[in-house]
DNA sequence: ATCCAGTATTGGAACGGTCCAGGCGATCCG
DNA sequence: CGGATCGCCTGGACCGTTCCAATACTGGAT
């Protein structure tokens, strides 16, 4: 009696040679058809396809990345999918790498400080910087050198020149919003100034269009969350000479500034006029109703994308350029004219 | 002169076997190393170790998956990163994962019907499918056999016998929603019932506690959308017999009828009271201020990330497991007594 | 000195693909 | 008719690991 059954455990998945066996032919012309190869006959391809849909063959793409020296893996960092920009703009890159035969690898850059690292020793084919990168991640992409081509998306950074960038025109989107309340006759309006090189430019923007008017203009330092929208709204509308409307850094802060408002008893656009930036979920809530900057983030994604897969196609091994996407003012209920 | 240059290319990172030339070592020693096996004397350990920070070694992952035969990888279904319940359960999942060494592979079940079996090409050790799966994906897992361990999570799914599960005790949530209305008065109560079993789960759970207290319940079939939950509501609250109180299916459901209050001129929480669940972000938005059952859908991520894991070590053959996790009612500005 | 039991180390065979240098008929051309 | 060409196909090396069987030491007991 044995003890030891026959068959070897789990039954292995087929591989190339089991399917090469099974139509008689080489495993070398198994592995041409898979790469479909015009060299191959088409009797013998035929033979081989079936053989793999009879065994239901599936490469492995272990076995592939070893042999091909790539992953088709492109590394994607981003902060905070709880912030709806970041998912909006994922939505518009994952069917560009979808489309080249790229797989997306998540890595969150907020928690992980060595993210870009890790995905490197992952060996991802290229990276995507989403969002204004953190001090560490732009040192590990310049430590990458043109080992693996990096795209950043959604900012600007001038602190990294070896990568391409695809953006929002965020000084055009601040002129947009700005003009849109000067024309509602607001002289007092007040910017809350988001961080790092987009705040910068959308300050900027924002700045150049009031002095353009003939219009001083009022600016305080905040960052891109809701308490921080709270804390500076609650300060600059609870001053006899408040401000008539106030232009938040974005939409998250602009729902800080809405509570602000509302917790004051000041009518919303009836007393202050509110606008975000981005036109995320929020500004479309009926409750909100938020005049936003649409940055149309997902085209930014997809841009990024496409930068990307150039890259890796090799045809273009240019210095790294630079594509703005141009952003559009939607208005809703949240802005109105000045009393 | 000589046009070829003489180094190779791009130079490859270093692998085992520079590693164990720099260290005089064996290349197998190297791997006993890079596994931390006890049987390695301290000496040498020291010398590789040496040897692997100077050349700057990391080791490829796809070598050794190829090797391995497990890619320390698991693919997670997701159906609308849009909707922050995804993106919460996400949250408790991915610290999971990673701390047992695998990585997340995420995939779009809405849009890719073959999600899972994509997943299983990709060769993932196991899956988590997250939400209540399409029909394609029940067939596949299906089809999987025991190949790969499936975990479901935020759902309870009838159909699905072969995986374990994890998921907010729905009819618990009902119960505590409900009985939260009633103890304001409420006796004229609407429900918006959600799709699937989750929806089933709590009508049940509403209909039950509705019914311990003598009051006759009144559903209505709806989905998990805001659009669905504004028609569905601008119907209820249009009519002279209109409810008091109103239990959304989600909280996204909760917005639309919210809405159709306001559309209305009906109060909330003065004319009508309503109540979302999953507690997301929309809840806690101060114009929205909506009371809603806490499904600690973080915690669901993390036990269904522990329930893989242990599957995967492979300590556990069992049979599928059930876990269920308690939810909690959340009161918020949108509920109040009954008039 | 010899043998033995461990322990530390090594060589080589997988793992499942890609890719390159030929091989082998059949066709073409001089 | 012989050789070059072409189209199709094959064997084998290689990608960078893991794992196993075999070997080389070490020191103590005989």
């Amino acid at each position: 009696m044995r003890l030891v059954s026959t068959d070897a455990g789990p039954a292995r998945p087929p591989t190339i040679r089991t399917v090469a066996a099974r139509a008689g032919v080489s495993k070398s012309l198994v592995s041409l058809v898979l790469q479909n190869s015009p060299r191959v006959s088409e009797q013998r391809r035929a033979a081989v396809l079936a053989a793999m849909a009879e065994l239901g063959y599936r490469p492995d793409p272990a076995a592939r990345s070893l042999a091909e020296r790539r992953t088709r893996t492109v590394g994607v960092v981003l902060d905070d999918l709880t912030n709806p920009w970041y998912v909006d703009l994922l939505a518009g890159l994952r069917p560009v790498l979808h489309d080249h035969g790229l797989r997306p690898l998540l890595a969150d850059g907020a928690t992980e400080p060595d993210a870009v690292a890790a995905l490197a020793d992952l060996r991802v084919d290229g990276i995507v910087v989403v969002g204004t990168p953190a001090d560490s991640s732009i040192e590990q992409v310049v430590g990458l050198g043109d080992a693996v081509p990096v795209v950043v998306a959604g900012t600007r950074e001038s602190r990294l020149t070896v990568a391409d960038v695809v953006a929002n025109d965020d000084d055009a989107g601040a002129r947009l919003a700005t003009a849109h309340l000067l024309e509602h006759g607001h002289r007092r309006i007040a910017h809350i100034v988001g961080e790092g090189e987009v705040g910068r430019l959308r300050r900027d923007g924002h700045i150049a269009t009031m002095r353009a008017a003939g219009v001083t203009e009022h600016c305080v330092d905040g960052d891109w969350t809701e308490a921080t929208g709270h804390r500076l709204a609650r300060e600059l509308l609870d001053r006899d000479d408040r401000p008539t409307a106030i232009l938040a850094a974005n939409d998250l802060c602009a729902v800080g500034v809405l509570a602000a408002a509302d917790e004051l008893g000041l009518a919303v656009p009836g007393e202050v006029s509110v606008v975000g930036y981005d036109d995320t979920v929020f500004a479309r809530l009926p409750r909100l109703s938020l005049t936003s900057v649409d940055s149309h983030i997902a085209e930014v994604g997809q841009a990024a994308g496409e930068a990307l897969a150039a890259r890796l196609a090799g045809d273009d091994p240019g210095a790294p350029t630079t594509r703005l996407i141009t952003p559009a003012l939607v208005v809703r209920g949240s802005t109105g004219p000045a009393r």
